[in-house]
DNA sequence: CTGAAAGCGCTAACAC
DNA sequence: GTGTTAGCGCTTTCAG
């Protein structure tokens, strides 16, 4: 079969109209004034042809790809796969493409990104520390950088969106606090000081703070934040802490397997033990009984991703923006002190 | 703030190395001999000024820009962020990007990705019929072509993979009559006679074949297979055949859908009613009680999508593959016959 | 073994 | 209002 793939050019669809390319670029890019008439035959040679400008050759002018890279931990985390679909679904739009990067392997997409001339890039997962030479380099590129709050490197060129999740942590500590529990476990899918996440330090200091004895169970090396990993953390819970009432989890995924791990293994949910996430999935609904949890609403927030990465690319600006999460009842927490009443 | 980012180009680390960029080419392409000396030369000035060859203009000389785009109806499905994971996960690897595409809606994608000489794009989610000539552009612009097995044009210049999901409904029916089951009922997420997709028909052809009245729920207009659409169908499914002792959805999701909704409402599963789905997501090993469904694999058939894909792209190649999914046995399907001898 | 020069499709001065 | 021309960063003949 042959590759006889005829490009049609600008300079094509010039000769169809009977104009110079020049004319042509001004019409479809507005860049100049051009007469009605010609204006007109250059519109019918450019559907008759079914002409589409090249990208790639208006990127070579520095105009930008209208491309937005976005590095996530895994796609398969429910909360990241909504954010991504907000995104993108806003960005569209607007005519700019996603590439999805999976992994947060910086040193084999970085390169990438900036031979493609990404136009900017937005890490929802956490950079890993031994990595940060990687967004210096896509800075130097002129590649627009979006992070969350826990990357705290060039604070004056990067935006970043602050998730709250450690407020969530600590409103949830409180949440199981007032209602009569008192061995609260905090399911940690961070290694310890990775200094990547603020969920464990809130943890800690707010269990302190109430005079309670903190119950954390942290895995040797950072690992996803996964349902697997949420049942595998659960486990040794059980194993250290047996009598433990309460256990809050990283993150929705995490709080779901620990308590399907839980139910699995008889016991009663809110019952036996309670559960409180961080993330507010759909799945959370979805689940019986539903996951107490906070809800980070994934749509409004990749609106917001979008618009501030629109303004990064075409005003330069630089942004910090902060992402409230909401209480959302759940049929997981038990109420001891009602009951004790 | 100045946006003054020094570009590195060959020409730059031509001068650096002393040399030509005709020999900056040809060390970083091997596209000829070069002497060990100049060589190393080169290869100096690259590390120093840590260079990155422009992708977007090599992809001007018609050579391709290894971006391919990956069209679903949804990210948020799980069996799709699976697939999309595993994709990724193979095609980075070998230097290759890839493009989210969300809704399917290929009026606003299909000329975004010429005017981006994506390289190919793989229709993960159904085309709808009245969008067929986007396909037809695609291939007129020298873009590979990737579909399910749904689509039936232009046969010998696309490659296509059979899910066989036709098969395992087919298998499902069997199973379920097999168990003693006689109100069998197939909860469809497609416009009857959309002929987008085979597994209404095969369910229906199925339980003719059995003598089995069919008890098919379809919607008027096709929607997403999703968790809540599978609760809306199946509360429609209730009002019309109360009696329904086994339910068959479209996918995992749907079948999910119904299942939670009939445990919301007080039926036992699968005391009362037994569900089947069609995918294997992961999701469905995680519920209570395990779903009984057909495993698609989404990690082998991502390496397998990009495999084809890949071999499209450098070599031309047009393939038509089947891929099989696999009976995995979950706790939610009642033996009747069992009980009954 | 290495260089020079043309050209990919487009934009942006600079002319008329 | 419209045309001419010079690049953007790269590959690729064609010459040494």
């Amino acid at each position: 079969m042959e590759n006889v793939v005829l490009k049609i050019s600008r300079n094509m669809i010039a000769k169809e109209a009977g104009v110079t390319p020049t004319t042509v670029s001004c019409v479809l890019n507005n860049t100049r004034p051009v007469s009605q008439k010609v204006r007109q035959r250059v519109m019918e040679a450019v559907e008759r042809l079914n002409y589409v400008p090249d990208v790639m050759a208006r990127a070579m002018q520095g105009k930008g790809t209208k491309q937005i890279a976005v590095m996530v931990d895994s796609i398969k985390n429910p909360f990241l796969a909504e954010l991504v679909y907000s995104i993108e679904e806003a960005g569209i739009k607007k005519g700019f493409f996603f590439n999805i990067c999976g992994k947060m392997d910086l040193k084999k997409y970085i390169p990438n990104i900036i031979a493609r001339k990404i136009d900017a890039v937005y890490f929802c997962s956490e950079i890993k520390n031994d990595e940060v030479q990687y967004v210096r380099q896509l800075l130097d590129n002129g590649v627009k950088v979006l992070t969350g709050s826990h990357f705290s490197h060039f604070t004056d060129e990067i935006s970043r969106i602050d998730m709250a999740t450690g407020v969530a942590m600590g409103k949830a500590v409180r949440l199981l606090y007032e209602r009569g529990h008192t061995k609260i476990a905090c399911l940690n899918t961070f290694r310890v000081d990775s200094g990547l996440d603020s969920r464990l330090d809130v943890y800690l200091q707010e269990m302190k703070a109430l005079g309670l004895e903190p119950i954390a169970i942290s895995p040797e090396h950072t690992i996803s934040a996964t349902i697997e990993n949420g049942k595998i953390l659960f486990e040794e819970l059980l194993r250290k802490y047996p009598d433990v009432t309460a256990v809050i989890g990283l993150n929705d995924l995490v709080a779901l397997g620990a308590m399907n791990e839980a139910m699995r293994r008889g016991f009663r949910v809110p019952e036996d033990i309670s559960f409180i996430g961080i993330d507010g999935i759909e799945l959370s609904r979805l689940v019986v009984p539903q996951l107490t949890t906070f809800w980070s609403n994934a749509k409004a927030l990749g609106q917001k991703a979008f618009e501030i990465l629109y303004n990064m690319i075409e005003n330069n600006e630089v942004v910090s923006f902060n992402h409230d999460m909401v209480y959302l009842e759940g049929e997981t927490v038990r109420d001891l002190r009602k009951e004790k009443i």
